[in-house]
DNA sequence: ATATAATTTTAGTTGTATCTAAATTCATAT
DNA sequence: ATATGAATTTAGATACAACTAAAATTATAT
């Protein structure tokens, strides 16, 4: 496996993720800033490797075997995500584009250690989960902040986009994983909302409820 | 720059080294299991760049400039070394090839946060000195244990060979970096030597004395 | 149903890093 | 001084991963 293929699998495993059908050359071009065309040749490769299932013009999905090494590469990036903001103080807005680089680094020895060594973490600085080595991913009951309404409270659990102006958007606003939030109001004109956390009371825009995942108090 | 150009910066540097001459493209081939006219191509990749200095014919060697990059690449790797070692607890004998994956990765930042984690160390696991971010290299006294006589004392301080073969014949011995040892008697015939160390007395041949350094007791 | 537009694939090119085989240059030994 | 062999370079080929431009297919709109 080389680094281009690992990042193919991974876009195709994760753009899999959230449409659940077949995934399409031109939105893996997007994703990985290239063009269709390159798309199309890569998918030929992994496909003839038995990674990914394609039917020309029809999209791609994972295979099951894809779908492994996907996961092993995701569980790479997450662990060292967690080294480089636990044991090196790096910011959260700061670990991905290492993480992109350490993820591809060939050592089964070298992340069952680096996963010991972190205590065996279960999520990154993100919130995502970090897969077993089995492969096995923990489901947390989620919501995203904009499909909220008044009234409901929960923790913050995670984002929907790890980009640096995000996370350092929540920075700004003292917001931090784990957080105790309570919806005080939505505004169904623009969708914002005025939460309270941590004592204080916080403005969000739209956008930035489509990027916040609360778990909602059980009752 | 990127990772093959790197490999062969590294290379020629410490083909330099030991040689303090031109370093030859059958050397370079040689070490880096490739063949002479790839060497050549990429020769004259790095001078067209000034990495290196190069006339057809006599030789390579490093640049100002290519020095610098040689330096942060094995300050990298001994890091890594270091921490592969210390944190992760890898034997000394299995961090080299990790560490070969892990020097290439680009980030200014990781390796002077990686730096302060380990406690700014100046040895890597075989002893060999970790370039400073200037590239300043510690020098220190060492001579092969091959070069010395009957009588004399001293502290293994490094190895010349970082091979999982030798390194893990070390172990057999139980010779570890720092013992102090006394050459007890040393056999003209072939060289081999008779060592006491831990207070233990150790046969080595004349093969492995000349892959051990040790660092003569100051009269 | 057919035209138009969007998506996807193909064909042909480029740059990097390798290789083999052949040509060139250098070192050395008579 | 010249021949021989070793070292090095050149020429041409291959594999990978990208690109542009053009062709093919699919989706959509009248
Ligand atoms: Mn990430
Ligand atoms: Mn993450
Ligand atoms: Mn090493
Ligand atoms: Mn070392």
């Amino acid at each position: 496996m080389t680094p281009a293929e690992e990042n193919y699998l991974k876009t195709i495993y994760h753009l899999g993720k959230v449409s659940n059908q077949a995934v399409t050359t031109n939105s893996i071009a997007e994703q990985m800033d290239t063009k269709p065309s390159s798309v199309t040749d890569m998918i030929k490769k992994l496909s003839e490797k038995g990674l990914v299932h394609y039917k020309k013009y029809q999209g791609v999905s994972m295979s099951d075997q894809g779908n492994k090494i996907a996961l092993s590469i995701v569980r790479k990036h997450r662990l060292w995500e967690v080294f480089l903001m636990e044991k090196l103080n790096f910011a959260w807005d700061e670990v991905h584009d290492v993480a992109e680089q350490l993820e591809h680094v060939q050592s089964e020895k070298l992340i069952e250690k680096l996963d010991r060594h972190l205590g065996f973490p279960r999520f990154d600085p993100h919130g995502d989960p970090i897969p077993s080595k089995s492969g096995k991913v923990l489901q947390v009951e989620k919501v995203l902040l904009s499909a909220c309404d008044t009234g409901d409270k929960g923790i913050f659990v995670g984002v929907n986009s790890s980009s640096t102006e995000f996370l350092q958007y929540l920075d700004k606003l003292n917001l931090v994983l784990g957080d105790r939030i309570e919806i005080l109001f939505k505004e169904s004109f623009d969708d914002s909302l005025q939460i309270k956390a941590k004592g204080q009371k916080v403005t969000l825009s739209g956008k930035a409820a489509m990027n916040i995942y609360i778990q909602i108090d059980e009752l």
